[in-house]
DNA sequence: ATGCATGAGAT
DNA sequence: TCTCATGCATA
């Protein structure tokens, strides 16, 4: 049964093998106990529909609204006046009297930088990595070596940019555009689909071979560039289950930060994470597979629904309305990874000739905006594996 | 590894 | 209200 219910946001210290510590969770305004995450099942509170928001963090020891209480190490980009955290800072430079949310993700700028490639307003963006940061090799982690060298500059701006609008037609990679006037040895005149594949690939054998998590890159990259991100997009990069441009967005980012991996031979062997997040989330309703069937039939049929089609729809499979539109909006965005899924919902359309029609594949009529274009030729490795398709067939 | 969710921005 | 980037929570 879709259980409404909401979190409360549980985790806050985790505590781990290596009994590393770490992280307390002040957020918002409240704090959960410390109590390890079993806590949050058991605790179902009602999500109160208001977005009550006392000011938050006027305490010196939250620096992030993310409430990660950094104290792991001294961070350049962290370590910015106390009482004006990282992001009013950053903000206020782009923002105006605009009030924030009172609890923010924990993702420092985003759209922005889509934002940018179409027309580029503003040039000045600084990534703030409102997470703690931790090194992944102990007494001197390639990271941290990193960070000491270049220690004084990057006090503003250091993005990732991606200049260059790439809009479609990104397939075809002629054109050297200009050899010069480019910046830190790191070229990336915009990959190919095939480019980022061979990347993905080669990137998640290295990783492993030098012994780090997903997890640990994604802080990694926090720490590098002040980017933090999760363990799922890490995955979901050598999945290649991102969207083109943002695989482009990424991988720079990662490519530079396996350069500085592999190239300090150091040791690699720490794993510890930092968990926590809280706040009030929606738990995670589990809509049932005979239920999905009919809303990948409904897909097929129309992947924008309307309101109205939304609200009947959503009505007779007795789910909520925003259930409902939230599932097709991420149906929809599956459609324009770079991996599609495999368009079946539970039965789909009968007396078909198979090989036939991709629904989010091969040629939408409609594939302005949407990410890369389609390759052309063979990539069977990172495609679909059965395994995950078993999953979707399958399900719980 | 992935399903459902959140939120900023664009429409 | 949609899209898109991203991630918590979960299987």
């Amino acid at each position: 049964m879709a259980a409404t219910t909401y979190l409360p946001a549980s985790s806050a210290v985790t505590t781990d093998l290596d009994g590393n510590v770490v992280g307390m969770n002040i957020v918002g305004g409240y704090h959960s106990s410390a109590s390890p995450r079993s806590a949050a099942d058991a605790n179902e509170m009602k999500y109160l529909p208001q977005h009550h928001h006392n000011h938050h963090h006027h305490l010196a020891s939250s620096p992030s609204p993310s409430g990660h209480a950094v104290s792991l190490s001294a961070n350049p980009w962290v370590s910015l006046q106390p009482g004006a955290d990282p992001w009013a800072a950053s903000m206020a430079g782009m923002h105006h009297a605009h009030h924030h949310h009172p609890h923010q993700d924990v993702k420092p700028l985003t759209q922005q930088t889509q934002d940018m490639m179409h027309h580029q307003r503003q040039q000045q963006q600084a990534w703030h990595g409102p997470t703690a940061h931790y090194n992944p090799g102990g007494a001197a982690s390639p990271l941290q070596q990193y960070h000491a060298a270049m220690n004084g500059m990057l006090a503003h701006h250091q993005a990732p940019q991606l200049h260059h609008p790439l809009h479609r037609d990104m397939q075809s990679p002629h054109h050297p555009q200009h050899p010069d006037r480019d910046v830190s040895g790191g070229e990336d005149e915009t990959p190919t689909s095939d480019d980022l594949e061979a990347f993905a690939k080669q990137f998640k054998q290295r990783r492993i071979k030098l012994g780090f998590t997903q997890a640990d890159v994604g802080l990694a990259l926090g720490t590098l560039y002040g980017n933090v991100f999760s363990q799922t997009t890490i995955c979901r990069f050598e999945a290649l289950q991102l969207s083109f441009k943002n695989m482009c967005k990424l991988k720079p980012l990662l490519q530079k930060w396996l350069e500085e991996a592999d190239s300090t031979t150091g040791s690699p062997t720490s794993i510890d994470k930092i968990a926590a997040q809280g706040r009030k989330r929606k738990k995670r309703t589990s809509i049932e597979v005979s239920v999905k069937g009919a809303l990948e039939q409904h897909f097929h049929k129309q992947p924008k629904p309307s309101a109205q089609e939304i609200t009947s729809l959503a009505d007779s499979l007795q789910l909520e309305k925003e259930v409902v539109r939230v599932w097709f909006c991420n149906r929809r965005q599956k459609e324009k990874r770079m991996t599609p899924p495999n368009t079946l919902g539970g039965e789909m359309m009968e007396g078909l000739p198979p090989g036939h029609m991709h629904p989010g594949y091969g040629h939408h009529p409609d594939m302005h905006g949407s990410p890369m274009g389609q390759h052309s030729h063979s990539h069977s490795p990172p495609m679909l594996s059965p395994q995950s398709m078993g999953h979707q067939l399958t399900a719980h």
